[in-house]
DNA sequence: CCCAGGTTGACGTTTGCATC
DNA sequence: GATGCAAACGTCAACCTGGG
């Protein structure tokens, strides 16, 4: 009990600010439409309380469900699939770089301003970094995968396909979703963020092991909606 | 009294729709 | 297809407020 209380000062309470951010996070919501949700409970924030609380403590919802999921993540044949997609900001081009693993689970994502060697090099190493280095790695006929891959040391262990890597344009989906919803990012840095904290989240209530059958699903949700409701309250 | 959370209103950008 | 316009988006800065 000696660690900080991340609420601290907060004048609204915990779980208030908590179902605000999953609802902004999980869902193809604006900020302004969950201060509409909320004030139909009677609660009454603006906006940009809203946007305050994502700021403040997404990321650190998202660092601690990434701390519980790691154990247990890693199985005998560890396959990423690795993808990239374009986002505009303010009329602008950029590259949103996501690594996959072959359960769905997002593991990394990072925003550059080209889609070149350089920047595939560094999103790869960032992530094996983090996550050590898989086993083989798949990913689309991009060529900046292969250079960085040579670079690396790790060419042998690439497969490309056209059709093999669905697995990570899959997750793509609802991040599109999401970005329409938002009508497109202002800012580098809150795209960036955003895909972080959008990925832990969509990793925690959508996990695909359990999406099997009805009951497994409804025990799942029930399961990651009570450790959502227990992120940071120690 | 200070300082952090929270409010308010304005701003630049993007979108959808109506109109030409 | 081009143009104009209102509405909605996230963001910013100035301001308010109440607990330590």
């Amino acid at each position: 009990m000696t660690k900080r209380d991340p609420f601290k000062y907060f004048k609204t309470s915990r779980e208030i600010i908590r179902l605000a951010v999953m609802l902004y996070v999980r869902f193809p919501l604006s900020l302004r439409n969950v201060e509409d949700l909320l004030h139909e409970r009677g609660i009454d924030v603006s906006h940009e309380a809203v946007r305050f609380w994502w700021h403040r403590l997404g990321p650190l919802f998202a660092a601690e469900i990434k701390k519980r999921r790691v154990a247990g993540l890693k199985s005998s044949r560890w396959r990423w699939h690795l993808d990239e997609m374009f986002v505009k900001i303010n009329g602008e081009r950029h590259y949103l770089w996501r690594a996959v693993d072959h359960e769905g689970e997002v593991l990394e994502s990072f925003v550059t301003k080209k889609r070149d060697k350089k920047a595939a090099l560094k999103f790869l190493k960032k992530a094996m970094r983090k996550h050590g280095r898989p086993d083989v790695i798949v990913t689309d006929r991009l060529r900046s995968y292969g250079a960085a891959m040579k670079e690396i040391g790790n060419a042998d262990r690439q497969e490309t396909g056209r059709w093999l890597n669905n697995r990570a344009e899959n997750s793509h989906l609802p991040f599109r979703r999401r970005e329409r919803a938002m009508l497109r990012f202002r800012r580098v840095r809150s795209l960036q963020k955003f895909a972080a904290i959008h990925a832990s989240v969509y990793n925690l209530f959508n996990s695909e092991r359990s999406l099997y059958s009805r009951s497994n699903f409804k025990r799942h949700r029930a399961a990651a909606l009570a450790e959502w409701r227990n992120l940071c309250t120690a």
